[in-house]
DNA sequence: CGAATCTTATAACACTTGTTATTTTACTGA
DNA sequence: TCAGTAAAATAACAAGTGTTATAAGATTCG
């Protein structure tokens, strides 16, 4: 009755969600989706109504990733915190463009990062009341300054200004916290 | 003997730079530049042998307008630490595009950030100095902390997740001073 | 004034983008 | 087998980019 779909929709994302890890969300383009996926620009219009669709699809897909990535990834720290932090600069190390899609540029429907990192099963709700059963005075006040320090080293490790290894960023975030832990109140 | 010259190169460059802080790097065009000069675009390949070289030209203006920005900045911190924060998330608030141009995205030409600071009267050589004067054990790794903080929280601001007031990251800068030199050695 | 000459405007080229109209292709039910 | 139908390919449109060739404009010297 009709022909067989040979471009499927999976494929398509699966295509431009790899063209982001690899060279940024600003090359996923109609044209070059279609050419990595070896077919015209036509299939990619059938499935989706048009481009923002898919990029939508792509950023939702990346949000996904980041999620599985902090779930999964060791936790090598003494607190959620410092392990949150751990987790969170390696992403931006070994996944800078999806680090930008995701945290600094704000993708095509921005979630906030709190959003996104409530998107796992360890999420950052449950590591603040595991602190929070750990006896910590202001567990809130001590995530908000672990945060701005774990960004802070994520954003700079995008341009080049922070090029720590993971033990010595270990012994800095476990130093960082012990600081503002014991400041805290 | 000749027509007179009525689009200067300091015409153009001041345009592009506006159209940099006000709509974004990405934005300075030929055809929009020459829109927003009252021209063509002819007038910008006169003076500008093609459109890097007038970005490059706009980069520097804005890493030097950092650094007038970063010197007149008022010091209301009681340490040099404090008081580069303050005016570097100020001006990720105030300036978020030439922020992103100088620190997030890396322009044309991108200097490291230490260049970027060490452009201005009160730079970041200076303010070290001062702070080993001052007594601090180790001076290098006390900045190291500070300014991945302070950076932390200006590139919060760009994505809308960081909202302290001038006050409320004043005391914020002061507490994370104060926990980093307590635990400094 | 007129001619030389530099500056600007107009128009075009070549390329890229998203998107769509049209044509071709391939499969399936009768 | 063959007609119908859905999918894919081709080609085109309109808008945008940097850049350049050409034409028009204005100013100053002779």
């Amino acid at each position: 009755m009709a022909r067989k779909e040979t471009i499927t929709m999976q494929m398509l994302l699966d295509t431009a969600f790899a063209m982001t890890r690899e060279e940024g969300f600003a090359n996923v383009t109609a044209r070059k989706v279609a050419a990595k996926s070896g077919c015209s620009t036509q299939p990619i219009f059938r499935v989706y109504k048009n481009m923002d669709e898919l990029w939508q699809a792509v950023y939702e897909k990346a949000a996904a990733f980041f999620c599985d990535y902090y779930s999964l990834y060791p936790r090598m720290g003494k607190s959620p915190f410092v392990n949150l932090g751990m987790a969170y600069i390696a992403f931006a190390r070994e996944e800078k463009h999806l680090f930008e899609l995701l945290f600094v540029n704000g993708g095509p429907r921005k979630k906030s990062m709190y959003e996104l990192l409530n998107g796992a099963e360890g999420n950052v709700v449950h590591e603040i009341n595991m602190a929070k059963a750990a006896g910590c005075a202001d567990p809130s006040d001590l995530f908000m300054k672990m945060w701005i320090f774990i960004h802070g080293a994520a954003c700079m490790s995008l341009t080049g200004d922070y090029d720590l290894s993971d033990v010595q960023t270990l012994e800095l975030l476990e130093l960082a916290y012990q600081a503002f832990a014991l400041t805290n109140q």
